[in-house]
DNA sequence: GTTAAGATCTGCT
DNA sequence: GCAGATCTTAACG
């Protein structure tokens, strides 16, 4: 089903230099599969959190309950609840115990437009679905119950579309909505897409 | 037990 | 472009 989602944690990035897996990611399919039908996107946009020098990371002050996620071996979801609202969704990179992450701010929505737009309100335009890490958790309905689920398993998988792969420009800039370590360019985004953040 | 801050979004100006 | 909503988490006493 997602060969080439193990392939890239397994083999290339073991070793896992977090940022690279970062900006591989880019053009990767995002699949949910319920009962109300399939919905999928490609990823357009991801931030890299580092273990280590970046404060900005969940992980940097240890681990507890919210983060523990993290420190799990490599392709599992780490999903949590931020400003009482709203869940962000990652991936998460590194040997077992390191604590890093792979977080995916935004999607270009492919299949499922319909269910996206009913799960994120009647007159969502198509282009505010799923562009921003919240948006893309309510139109996907990424939840809590995924935090620690293996990304290479149903209902919620990435798979390899070799979506114009190679024919992308990747853009580096800073991280979004983070205040500490802002000097570090750690956000990656496909350059001049159309479903970007901002 | 209490408090301050946060990897955001929406609506209004 | 900006402020408010909203509540969990983690740090501190």
């Amino acid at each position: 089903m997602s060969d080439n989602y193990r392939t890239l944690l397994n083999k290339a990035f073991l070793d896992c230099d977090t940022v690279e897996v970062a900006r591989k990611l880019l053009g990767f399919s995002l699949c949910r599969e319920s009962e109300e039908g399939l919905v999928s996107g490609i990823i357009v946009e991801t931030e890299a959190y580092l273990s280590k020098n970046d404060p900005a990371c969940h992980a940097s002050r240890g681990k507890t309950r919210r983060n523990r996620t993290m420190f799990g071996p490599p392709g599992l979801a780490y999903v949590y609840f931020i400003y009482g609202n709203y869940y962000c969704f990652n991936v998460v990179t590194g040997q077992e115990g390191q604590g890093e992450a792979v977080l995916i701010r935004a999607l270009e929505p492919v299949e499922g437009l319909l269910l996206m737009q009913k799960r994120r309100g009647k007159k969502c335009p198509v282009g505010n679905l799923t562009s921003g890490p919240g948006k893309l958790c309510q139109a996907f309905a990424i939840d809590q119950a995924f935090d620690g689920h293996d990304l290479a398993t149903k209902p919620l998988y990435l798979k390899n579309t070799n979506f114009t792969r190679g024919a992308l420009t990747v853009k580096s800039t800073p991280r979004i909505g983070v205040s500490a370590a802002s000097d570090k360019c750690l956000r990656f985004i496909i350059d001049g897409n159309h479903y970007l953040s901002r």
